[in-house]
DNA sequence: TTATTTTTTAATCAAATGATTAAATCATTT
DNA sequence: AAATGATTTAATCATTTGATTAAAAAATAA
């Protein structure tokens, strides 16, 4: 009997297609390359889209978000979405494809609105803190795992790794971080708030913004047992609650 | 040829014994039962101690604690051990047991602490804010890892599985969280601090303290290029600094 | 020493899992 | 309708991975 197997290993340059990259003209076997994922890019998470790209895509950002890389298989992303399991490698190539498109969609959505504001918004502080706290919980508690996923895949980055992928988000980052920075200090210098560490003040900020998702079942299962109902009505309180904390936590 | 195959199944109770039940005199065929655990239980994480058993549980704490269940394969602890991978079966009867050690010595360290000093403590409420932080900083910055492994195995339990699980910690939980809640509520009806919901003082309060050790990334490659050294410089001084935080913040 | 028990090793298994293939179905164009 | 290309399916592969087995080695008891 012949031996039919050991034939594939690396895949020939000639058949294969980068993830993004469209395929030329190569009269490649079966499926030939990615379907036209841009004309549907602007269509993303429209509840209305209900392509098969879409279900798969919205299936692996519900389960990644939730679980984790390695926590979801694929044939969990193929059952939730209700396809077969080969359809996620014709769309998206294999699993990592798939999971750095839901990394950077979630990347954008947990820093995108801050970016966008903070970028060339001239407002004082006390009004930013409002916006930012307003909005930023509005948002987390539409997408309560997020944070959870963010923090989850910066563990193992580090700052050489984050500059090294050249995503344009960074140089976003860079802009947001330096205004904010020079708003902190020019509120020092003027007296309104008390000296203090750049980084204690976002990490408190971001702390009391973002921790009670982090920690929601830590904090409800044992502080008072409460409802979701109740849980979301304190998050409600909370944005007006922290601007005037951090006012009153700076005081001069 | 005869078929070797498929004669194992369901593991007969006769030969298997549960993990943690010592096998009594059943004289079962190779591997008898666990090991003396308990007579080496007390000398937990000691350096001193190189037992084979020791070191797969140095080695699993390790991992876990920095990958979480599913990002460890037993080959990988096996080798951060230096030990045979059957030899993890051997003492641990199988993963999700070793990994179950693992998580409720992590929770012990993780709220151990706090337990012990809230249980009969009865300082004025300005003092165990001070005594907390100075002391729950203190085991962050040996243990940064840890916040991030107890939430996230805390993510998937609700209340009903944490009372199901008969484990003595959650006495002890109940207990402190009625006396912090005492507490605060006194200091309330003292005109010492403005009145809050439980939940916002102890999320402010815990997102201070952890906060930044779960973000650490986060924050130190984007805001300030910080060394490792520099965070630490940072994280001491929180311990003076969120007591008065949380003061100012209260102030009636 | 010899016998017995405990510990360790190498080899292997079975199930799970990411990925691929070839054929079938569907849609569009000519 | 026929031809062409895109999408979907069922079956299968190859590898990884948790776990087991049988035998060897080491330690302990007799």
């Amino acid at each position: 009997m012949p031996a039919p197997k050991s034939q594939k290993k690396v895949p020939s340059k000639t058949t294969k297609v980068e993830p993004g990259k469209a395929a030329k003209s190569s009269k490649a076997s079966p499926p030939k390359a990615l379907p036209k994922v841009s004309a549907r890019a602007e269509a993303a998470s429209n509840q209305t889209d209900r392509s098969t790209e879409a279900r798969i895509k919205a299936a692996a950002k519900k389960l990644f978000t939730q679980k984790g890389f390695d926590g979801v298989r694929t044939r969990d992303i193929a059952e939730e979405a209700g396809i077969n399991l080969a359809l996620l490698n014709y769309y998206f190539r294999n699993k990592q494809a798939l999971f750095d498109i839901i990394m950077w969609e979630n990347m954008q959505l947990f820093l995108g609105h801050i970016l966008q504001y903070f970028k060339d918004n001239q407002d004082p502080l006390d009004i930013q803190m409002q916006f930012l706290s307003e909005k930023y919980i509005d948002m987390l508690m539409d997408n309560p795992n997020l944070p959870f996923f963010v923090l989850q895949n910066m563990q193992g980055l580090t700052d050489i790794d984050l500059s090294k992928s050249g995503h344009p988000m960074f140089k976003e980052i860079g802009k947001m971080r330096n205004a904010f920075l020079d708003k902190i200090q020019a509120s020092i210098d003027a007296g309104e708030i008390k000296s203090i560490h750049p980084l204690h003040f976002i990490a408190n900020l971001m702390g009391m913004l973002i921790f009670p998702f982090i920690a929601k079942n830590l904090l409800m299962s044992r502080v008072g047992n409460m409802s979701n109902q109740e849980f979301e009505a304190l998050m409600h309180e909370r944005k007006k609650l922290i601007p005037i904390w951090i006012k009153n936590m700076l005081a001069p």
